[in-house]
Formats: C-alpha cells, sequence, structure tokens
RNA sequence: UGGGGUAUAGUGUAACGGCAGCACGACAGACUCUGAAUCUGUUUGUCUAGGUUCGAAUCCUAGUACCCCAGCCA
C-alpha cells in the first residue's frame, strides 16, 4: 500500500552520493563493523515530529534500507519532567504513517537506565566522574565563558569511595533537587565548553512517564546518548550540525568506557519558508491558541500536514529531494508544494466543487430534467475509470468564472461568450441578473443540446472549460481554505520588540460555508483526497460526517491565469 | 574578539585537478474538454584577493560573511 517501498531510493543507479551515504559506503568498503549498517531515530516524547524530523527520519530509514541494514525507533525520553506518552503514541504514528517500519526494533531510552548507572560508577572507580555539591550558579559560574576557561570545582577531587557512596545516595532519593550532580572529570580549561567538566546526572524527584518513581536522578543527553547508540549497536549516529561540537564528549564517554563505537555525523536541520520549525514555536501556536491544535492543517506538524491532505509519498520525495548537506539552509515552500501536486496529480481522482456558487438557468433546458454524464476520475490514471455527475436546468458555477467586462484574454464565461461545461454541454450566456446593489446574483444561459459530452459535432472550438454542479444534485459542504501561517518567508524575520507571532498570516484559514459538491462525494471519509477539478486538491477533514461534509484545501492547482492577472494589477499604467 | 562548522544561479543540491550539471522557481512558446498535467526553449552561479598548475568550485595562503556552543534541556 502507501508504504516506503516502493522503488524511490536510488539503488543500483550511479547518482552520486551525499557526504553521509559517502562514508558509509566507504565505511562498508573497509568492513567497519563487519559491513554492518545501523541507524536509529531517537525522538525526544516531548511534542509532536514536524517534517524537519520527517527529513530526519527518512534520512535514517532510507539509509538503513539501501545498505541493506537496520533502523530502530528509539525514544531519548530522560527528562520526565517534559516527556508525556501521549506523544509517544503520536510519533510512533507519524513514523508509521510516512511508511517506516523499525519492525520489533521499538526501544527506550530509560530501559538502558540501570547499565548506564553502572557504567557511571565504573566511570567513578576510575576516577574519572565525580560527585559535585556546587548548586546550578556555582557550576555556571565555575564553567567559565566562551573566551575565559573555567576552574575546577572543589569537588573534584574528592576521594572516590566518598562520590560513590554519594552517587548511591543521588539514587536513593536522599537529597534534594539540584543539591548535587555527577560530572565528568575532563578538562576545565578546554576551549569546547561541552567538556568543562559535564554534568552526567542531576536529581529529578519526578514521576517517568515508564519507570515511573524508579528513579530520582536522570541522565543527561550528553551522557546518555552514546551510550543508547552504543548498546543498540548502532553504527552511524546521525542527527543535527548543533551537536557537532558535542561530539568529542559522545567520542570520549564512549572511549572511556570501552564499548562499541557509533559514528556521530551531524546533517543541516530542514527549514522552510513561510513556517517556523521548533518544538518550542510549534507548542507557543497551539498554547497560545494561534492554530485549533497540534494537527491544525496549517501546522508542518506531521499530524498538521496529514489532516490537510499531504500524502506520505509526497512527503518521503520531498525529503529525499532537499538531500542532505552541512549547509543552514532554508527550502522553498514551493518545492513542497511542487511534490505534493506532482503525487497528488497522479493518485487523486478528480471530482466537481463549486466553492463560491453563481447560480446559472439553462433557460431552453427543460425543467425536471436530470441528465448522467460520464466524467473520467483521472485522466492520469485510466485504471481509476469513470462516474457519472448530474446535469440539470439549474447549476453552479464558480463566481470567479464570470466577468461581465471581460478582457479579449478571459476564456470564460460573459455576456454572448460560449465556453464548455465540463464533461456536459457547450453554453453561451445570455443575460445577466442583478440585485438593487448592482451584485450579480443569476446568469441565464442557453445550451447547444448537440455538444453532449462535450463535444461539438461542427468542430467548432471553444477556449475555455469550466466545472460546474448542479443545484439540486448536489451536496452542500463546508471548505478550510488554508494558506501560508506566515506572511513573510522568514517568520522570524521581526522589527525590534516583535516576535514570529506578529508576523502570523491573519488570513491563513478562510471558511467558505457556502460550497457545493458533486453527489459522488456523498460517502467521502475523513482522509480522502481529491483534486476539485480547476481549483485544487482538497481532502477530507476530521470533523467531516456524511451530511456534513468538511474539506481542507491541501493545495491550489498551478493558475497561470491568476498569475497574469496579479502582473496586470501590478504592472504600471499603459497609455 | 576562545572553540567548532559552512560558503556553487532566486532557493536547494551535484561536480572529489579536466566541458559548472540537476531540481524547484521565474520567463517564453506548443498542446489541452482542468488557464492543471505534459512537452520545448530561455534566464541566472563557484564569497573576496593572491598563489600553485597546461588546467582550480576543487590544492595552498590571507581575508570576509553566516551558523553553533557558556541548561542540572535534547
Amino acid at each position: 500500500m502507501d508504504n516506503a517501498s516502493n522503488n524511490e531510493t536510488n539503488e543500483n543507479t550511479n547518482e552520486s552520493l551525499d557526504f553521509i551515504r559517502a562514508e558509509i559506503a566507504d565505511d562498508i568498503k573497509n568492513n567497519l563493523n563487519d559491513g554492518r549498517v545501523h541507524t536509529r531515530f531517537p525522538p525526544e516524547p516531548n511534542g509532536r515530529l514536524h517534517i524537519g524530523h520527517a527529513k530526519a527520519f527518512c534520512l535514517n530509514f532510507s539509509i538503513a534500507k539501501e545498505f541493506g541494514g537496520k533502523c530502530n525507533l528509539r525514544f531519548d525520553d530522560t527528562n520526565p519532567i517534559k516527556e508525556e506518552q501521549e506523544h509517544v503514541e503520536a510519533i510512533m504514528e507519524d513514523v508509521k504513517w510516512i511508511g517506516w517500519d523499525w519492525e520489533d526494533r521499538l526501544y527506550f531510552a530509560s530501559d538502558y537506565f540501570d547499565q548506564m548507572y553502572e557504567w557511571a560508577r565504573q566511570l567513578i572507580k576510575d576516577g574519572k566522574a565525580y560527585v559535585c555539591d556546587l548548586t546550578p550558579e556555582q557550576t555556571r559560574e565555575h564553567r567559565g565563558s566562551l573566551k575565559e576557561q573555567g576552574k575546577e570545582s572543589s569537588y573534584r577531587n574528592r576521594d572516590i569511595s566518598e562520590s560513590l557512596d554519594l552517587f548511591e545516595k543521588m539514587k536513593n532519593g536522599q537529597f534534594p533537587d539540584g543539591t548535587r550532580c555527577l560530572k565528568a572529570k575532563i578538562d576545565m580549561t578546554s576551549p569546547n565548553i561541552n567538556m568543562r567538566d559535564p554534568v552526567m546526572y542531576r536529581i529529578l524527584h519526578a514521576t517517568h512517564h515508564r519507570t515511573a518513581d524508579k528513579w530520582c536522578i536522570y541522565p543527561m543527553y550528553d551522557w546518555a546518548h552514546g551510550l543508547e547508540d552504543s548498546i543498540e549497536g548502532i553504527t552511524h549516529s546521525l542527527c543535527s550540525l548543533e551537536f557537532e561540537n558535542h561530539r568529542p564528549l559522545y567520542d570520549w564517554f564512549i572511549d572511556q568506557l570501552n564499548i562499541h563505537h557509533p559514528k556521530q555525523r551531524e546533517f543541516a536541520r530542514l527549514n522552510l519558508t513561510y513556517t517556523v520549525m521548533s518544538k518550542r514555536k510549534l507548542a507557543r501556536l497551539v498554547e497560545g491558541n494561534h492554530v485549533i491544535g497540534w494537527d491544525d492543517p496549517r501546522m508542518p506538524t506531521i499530524s498538521g500536514l496529514r489532516r490537510r491532505g499531504y500524502s506520505p509519498a509526497a512527503i518521503r520525495n520531498f525529503c529525499k529531494t532537499i538531500g542532505i548537506a552541512k549547509t543552514d539552509s532554508t527550502i522553498d515552500l514551493a518545492l513542497l508544494e511542487h511534490c505534493l501536486r506532482d503525487n497528488l496529480n497522479a493518485t487523486s481522482n478528480r471530482v466537481m466543487a463549486v466553492v463560491n456558487p453563481l447560480k446559472v438557468v439553462i433557460t431552453n433546458y427543460p425543467d425536471d430534467q436530470v441528465e448522467e454524464l460520464e466524467a473520467i476520475n483521472n485522466p492520469q490514471d485510466e485504471s481509476a475509470g469513470t462516474r457519472k455527475v448530474h446535469f440539470t436546468k439549474e447549476l453552479y458555477i464558480e463566481r470567479e468564472d464570470f466577468m461581465e467586462d471581460a478582457p479579449r484574454k478571459f476564456f470564460r464565461l460573459s455576456v454572448g461568450r460560449e465556453v464548455r461545461l465540463r464533461y456536459a454541454y457547450f453554453v453561451t450566456c445570455t443575460d445577466v441578473v442583478k440585485d438593487e446593489n448592482g451584485q450579480v446574483t443569476e446568469l441565464h444561459c442557453t445550451y447547444d443540446p448537440a455538444t453532449k459530452g462535450g463535444d461539438a459535432p461542427d468542430g467548432r472550438k471553444v477556449k475555455g472549460t469550466i466545472h460546474w454542479v448542479s443545484t439540486t444534485e448536489s451536496l452542500k459542504a463546508k471548505v478550510n481554505a488554508c494558506d501560508n501561517l506566515f506572511t513573510k518567508e522568514n517568520p522570524e524575520a521581526t522589527e525590534d520588540g516583535q516576535d514570529f507571532i506578529d508576523n502570523l498570516n491573519p488570513d491563513s484559514l478562510s471558511v467558505l460555508e457556502n460550497c457545493f459538491v458533486e453527489k459522488s462525494l456523498a460517502n467521502t471519509t475523513p482522509g480522502d483526497r481529491y483534486q476539485f477539478e480547476r481549483l485544487g486538491y482538497f481532502c477530507t477533514d476530521t470533523e467531516s460526517s456524511e451530511g456534513n461534509l468538511v474539506f481542507n484545501k491541501t493545495v491550489g492547482l498551478r493558475d497561470t491565469w491568476a498569475k497574469l492577472k496579479k502582473q496586470k494589477q501590478n504592472a504600471p499604467k499603459k497609455k
């Protein structure tokens, strides 16, 4: 089905490899780890996954797949204060939905706490770690700064036996939070601040979502992560650029313990125009009620994209297309949308829907007649078959498809002009009905019965084809028209005293209550994706039900007419 | 201004001493029962300055710009 096992990857081609794959290929050639490749995706369960995470886990899973290796899903749950079980489940669902399978390799850092504790004791015994009684503030002072080196803690050279004893008491909960910690004894003069006696364990009397109250000390990332990788036999530990400074520490711990040594390699995280990509900022959008939740269709979260109508294949292909490098970069949203349309065009059934209706009366059409006309479901995929659409005397067309003083280049309806109603008839507009404000409320047209199905036997051509639905043989629907959440390419670029919230797009969601869709959509269920002909791709919302249809606009079709219009508006007036 | 990184078209990404290529975008055209898709074409680039070399995006030297690091977060 919709998983990642189609041949999307570049195995057996001569395509150039990114720097990580190149190194792995080299490692295999040199028989490092007996030629084994084993990666992992290690999310912290403190929020939802977003498309930036998708870049990371698609990298890890696809590398494993390409090199005949494995990829683990591992929750890095070392901080009980911020983490929740609820996120664990959502994250698994997201990774699975994108199409990846960790098989039986679902792991939790918390499963290794006992082993980590033993290893910590070993470092203490080796004189490479010590319990420090400095307060967090004092620790900060001792650390020095970017320019000044740090100074050693007075507890640094306390007896090993004392550290061992204290460490056990820490574990047993005999000290309050923050009163002591375990530190690695490395080098307070190191130019790399991470090496200045980093904290390995802190005291945290908190209930962990998996280990409950078993522990009151919890390992820090730098101490824990390499051990987790090592325990699982990871060969290549891929992470983002900001951990490059931590690599010496990652290596140091593993070297001291003399255990299996994975390679940590760093790549640039994903940035996308017109959105933000940090859990903290996304959480702010949710908590500040700027969106309706983590799965708001405007959010760059996996669940948001899913609800909006993105397909797993589109996201996978995007992640593959953007490549992997170490340069900080920001991908143009247009590329994501390209990958989306590319996939949806090939896979979505077409359907007719009118989102901003204008009534049309076919004056020479029999009053109560209903005709069934054949329509193609997907011109890109013959196996998708055909369906019937229902034609009647009264129809809705898109308000945008009529113009009173239409320029020559406007190929749609105007008084005296003939267009094709898709799959139906040629019609010519004869009259315009207006209300007292001059607003067009209704169009009168005549149809040519000879053009049934959409072709004129006399060979006459018509420049425009527009979509329509019957007023009676259609269903009412609501459409959430989603647009970019932010007005600026870079939402972080703000005036003094402002932040990204000030760049929120006030029109990011317009709700269209008065839409009509063809009857074939009666039994649509949440998650179904369609192309509304000439409008764009839409997805049945999670809140949609029979009799109360709701669709989210995933992305519009490319629209060269709209572009033309905009160009004209912006162009300087001509003579 | 300590340390660690990174600079190739508008945006990404290749080229590993030998023709700067690809994708997206933009622009122009063809086709079209979706102003979609498809097809064709055009446009724009090696951070700067020196050096090595027959030949440099690639090697060397010196600059410049940007990113990351001073959580008992990850």
